[in-house]
DNA sequence: TGTACATCAGTGAACGCGCGTTCACTGATGTAC
DNA sequence: TGTACATCAGTGAACGCGCGTTCACTGATGTAC
């Protein structure tokens, strides 16, 4: 199984493709994206791309599993450098996480969080994977916190609804975790609750002037996360 | 100042080019909507459609204002149709009225919370009041439950940033509000998490068969939403 | 090591398509006297 | 009420543009004997 020239250029060049699609997307949007234009930066006439990619659809995939992939090793490796039961630093480092990201590739989170893509369906079977890292680290640290019996019991804690409590079971029986099902159901908000502040704050949903330290106001949003979990 | 048959007709072929954007925008999503197309669904030469429209830039912007104008006035009537001091409920009309109206309109939900259309910039001076609709229903709930002293003051109340702070004591005084520093931020936390679970649910972030009942999912959601500004 | 053949990257032309926008025009509707 | 002129909605042709995808091809790189 040694590795030829011919293969290593191949790998190289299909590198570079994605490489310029990334750039693609952060100037002109996912709707935008041309294979013609990929071909004219790569260097090269516009069928030559289809040697390497099989339709403008199949490189949005590639940069969609691309785009998870590299967000999810960023979150992963922002955990795992804090200890174990630093529940709370742990989940203010994937919070922060996300949002550098978030910032610094705005098109590619658009891509992955924004508005659908018109026309275009990410293959499940091969996006699920890298698309289920950042909830599968945050439900990561939840567990943690639950089993380490650090988490302050909600003064009312809603009862939740029958059929939601089947669609939870079956997540704890994927994820083998044991969070009860109101604490699991709260996670799912903070999740959600997450990544709508930095949609909000990337998207530009704010307005313009209102928030001059946009930072700041992440920070203030952390203190509210701990709180839906318990966590403070 | 009588109204002449021509401006009649004039205002009726507007209406009727912002109904067919809209129709477009459902089919094909905003990156896709294009003047040639409503001309054709007006059954009209493309260029006439200039007469009414300066541009494929002003439609959209025509069709934005449309938008936040119609979820405004959803919002508006589910949460008046409630008591004053009908806090939670109130509360919980405006989540629900913005959910209902963002699953029956994903796509004008998208073009006005979901990723920037390419190449398209928002006129602020003509967006920015429709804009503002949902999250000054929202400040103007929190702030009622707050003067009648109906909300559970937090055990932790985190301290706010003092650049954080400046921006709040601006928004406080446009919308001559009383509400603390910290309730406020909480408010906009409400906000952004409230639009998050929306976008997951309408952007299909969940996952194809995760949640069998979104219906109950979000109804937790609320729980959180009241947990958050201590409307419990 | 040398030759014959297979593989494969990249070429160039072509297909059919839709787009935004401009411009000179026709003909109907409105207005001033 | 009747005529002369102005306004304006809509026409049709054209501009220059970019797109995805197919196909027969050339020529270089690799492989088997």
């Amino acid at each position: 199984m040694t590795v030829t020239p011919r293969e290593r250029a191949r790998e190289q060049t299909l590198a570079e493709i994605t490489r310029i699609g990334r750039e693609q997307l952060a100037t002109q949007g996912a709707a935008a994206l041309s294979l013609r234009a990929v071909a004219r930066d790569l260097g090269v006439v516009s069928s030559a791309v289809y040697r390497y990619v099989a339709s403008r659809d199949e490189l949005l995939t590639l940069l969609v599993i691309d785009g998870y992939t590299e967000l999810g090793a960023e979150v992963d490796a922002a955990v795992d450098a804090l200890a174990d039961d630093d529940h709370r630093g742990r989940l203010h480092a994937l919070s922060h996480a996300v949002r550098s990201w978030a910032i610094r590739e705005p098109a590619r989170y658009a891509l992955l969080f924004g508005s659908p893509v018109p026309g275009y369906h990410a293959p499940a079977e091969r996006t699920t994977g890298p698309g289920t890292r950042v909830i599968a680290a945050l439900v990561g640290i939840i567990e943690g916190a639950h089993r380490a019996g650090v988490l302050t019991p909600l003064s009312s804690s809603a009862p939740v609804d029958p059929g939601l409590s089947a669609d939870l079971d079956r997540i704890r029986a994927e994820m083998g975790l044991t969070v009860p099902d109101e604490l699991l159901a709260r996670g799912v908000m903070a999740w959600a609750a997450l990544f709508g502040a930095i949609n909000f704050e990337v998207f530009g949903q704010y307005g313009a002037d209102t928030f001059a330290d946009p930072a700041a106001l992440f920070e203030h949003h952390l203190t509210v996360l701990d709180r839906i979990l318990g966590l403070d």
